[in-house]
DNA sequence: TTTCGTGTTGTCTTATATGATAACCAGACT
DNA sequence: AGTCTGGTTATCATATAAGACAACACGAAA
């Protein structure tokens, strides 16, 4: 699997995850301290995020940064 | 676990399964395209990295990218 | 229709990761 | 002594992530 691959899979991941939580890209972004623009890319795949971004988001999501990178 | 011990795990769970691999640094660092330096910064936790660049150092060291984060 | 909620996209600045280079340290070996 | 090998650290330029902002799309609900 590829650099693109997995950050589509990444950001498919925290898509699941935020959705099944009932929270909206603006919350979750906002418990983040960044925008919704931000968001969007991060959960389409197309920004190559750092590991401290990934686990900002974890920490708002209440995941461990292993569920979001299973079977990757 | 916050971005900072995050970044070490990582760096040390490279550094573990570099050693065991009994590959150096330098090996690894040109593997990935970039040099050694960079390369004990990352061991070190000294680096926030992108998913772009853990995916090039789990391709190298020919693990997925769940094994380095496992547990995480 | 208008408004609201949610998400997307483009563009900008600033911060920082990437990548290169050089100097350095510690062991091992000649 | 010198000379490898492996690793660390400092500094630099460049590329790009982070973060903010505005504009837009679309569906739902008023």
């Amino acid at each position: 699997m590829d650099k693109r691959e997995i950050l589509i899979l990444i950001g498919s991941r925290i898509r699941e995850i935020r959705e099944l939580k009932g929270i909206s890209q603006q919350d979750l972004a906002a418990g983040c301290n960044f925008e919704k623009s931000n968001m969007s890319r991060i959960e389409a795949g197309r920004s190559n995020i750092t590991i401290g971004t990934l686990v900002k988001i974890c920490d708002v999501l209440n995941v461990k940064l292993s569920e979001i990178t299973n079977n990757m």
